[in-house]
DNA sequence: ATGCATTTGTTCGTATGTATC
DNA sequence: AGATACATACGAACAAATGCA
């Protein structure tokens, strides 16, 4: 049964990538937790066997991807960070930028991802995280009179009590990290059109269903109307081409009638 | 209207940093095109000014960051990559691990993300996409009598070819990087069941049923079979309390009726 | 509150293997 | 095939910053 050798490719493999994974292994399967500290970089020198620069180039990437900080003079060595989400947000923008993800792609994964939030949520929230739902459309409410930026705070804050209330971190980080995006995108392009009063009217309307739908426990029903919010909201700003990916998610009705 | 001051924090910025920013922000606004090379190392440090392990250190993040390479000997200096998923794979591998996703979380991720491209893939496919599905089904026919291996072979090119239909690199990558940690997390569990050949050929007709859906333009069929069949085939390993936020995702029917 | 020992940030010099012309 | 310029990696050094006695 030995069919062929099946050589791999192999390339050079440098010095710092052997530390980098090393490390990224210790905190992946636990032996490093945030809070503790590596060894001093002149520690890490003698037990890596390599030259200070190399076990530097090691820690600037480790640091820049967001998982050990290190600090002048601080004698316990560099810290294990906690996780967070600014690398997937970086990378994220990365792609964005790179016109490889258009506006209209972070708009479909957005509403995926919230439309699958409010199914999940009319379906396992607490009374506490719909109390926290409906504090946050008060705030909306209130809002309409304040102007977009206290209007907009209290719309992200539905959005997150409804992450959260999906008992989903994937789905719940992934939101957050596409919210922001679509929002550096378009901020340009939206600032004009911010403060109409008309439009925050529509959208408090669009949330206040989203609420309803949840609270009756229709996970269904929360996330045609999420979908619907969404849509309405940004498709204006989606080249008519690409829109069609916009409306695919929208109707649960096959496509069949009339154009 | 001057509120406060609002000052930003302050944390000190590493001269490799702003190489870093200078390059990147070059390669985001189309100065540098993937193909074209930076100056050589010794050149970039005469340019920034800073020594040459300042410059390394800075070359090594971005290279991690799947930006450049550099090669040693090359006249030409680091090469500027095209732009790749690795790094947000990479991210979003770790966010999976340092959260600790149950399988259940995991799963529901990999419903959404599967059902959506499948949604999207009915309205968008091209011809060629719609064959590069066929085929993979064939493969799965021909498979059935070759055991697990070759059918999970097949079954993983139909999921990649509807993934690559469905026109978004973000539910792209982030369904490739999904589904890797699910079966990472019950492959064990899931092997001795693996070659039963009924359970391949329930699979099979499930897949058959969303080609049947994709090839009629009907995207919300092709996530209903899509839904139905990762649910059958995974629902079993996960705890019954946890499999409600899965049957969430199911039906369209509001939950009104009897329990 | 002060100093001291240690650590990091940064620089320079050098030896070695490699890719291109 | 050789010359040249390059990246990789090492070692030593100094200034600034930090934590601890």
């Amino acid at each position: 049964m030995t069919d062929q050798p099946a050589f791999e490719q192999v390339r050079p493999v440098r010095l710092y990538e052997r530390i980098v994974e090393q490390v990224e292994a210790a905190i992946a399967n636990g032996e490093l937790v945030p809070g503790q500290h590596l060894p001093s970089e002149r520690e890490l020198v003698a037990q890596f066997g390599t030259s200070r620069a190399t076990v530097r180039e090691a820690l600037r990437v480790l640091e820049s991807n967001g998982l050990v900080r290190s600090r002048p003079g601080d004698p316990n060595g560099p810290e294990v960070l906690p996780f967070t989400a600014r690398g997937l947000s970086k990378q994220l923008r990365r792609l964005a930028r790179a016109e490889e993800l258009t506006l209209a792609q972070l708009l479909v994964s957005r509403m995926m991802l919230d439309a699958t939030a409010n199914r999940l949520a009319a379906v396992l929230r607490t009374a506490e995280q719909l109390a926290d739902m409906e504090a946050a459309i008060d705030g909306m409410r209130v809002a309409l009179d304040l102007g977009y930026d206290a209007f907009g705070e209290a719309d992200l804050a539905f959005h997150e009590a409804v992450a959260a209330a999906s008992g989903n971190t994937m789905i719940q980080v992934s939101n957050e990290v596409v919210r922001d995006t679509v929002l550096s995108v378009i901020s340009d392009r939206i600032a004009h059109a911010r403060n109409s009063k008309a439009l925050m009217r529509r959208s408090l309307e669009h949330h206040e269903q989203v609420l309803d739908a949840i609270r009756s426990g229709d996970g269904p029903e929360a996330a045609r109307a999420s979908l619907q919010s969404l849509y309405d909201y940004y498709a204006g700003y989606v080249p008519a081409v690409e829109r069609r990916a916009l409306r695919a998610l929208l109707d649960p009705a096959p496509p069949t009638g009339a154009g």
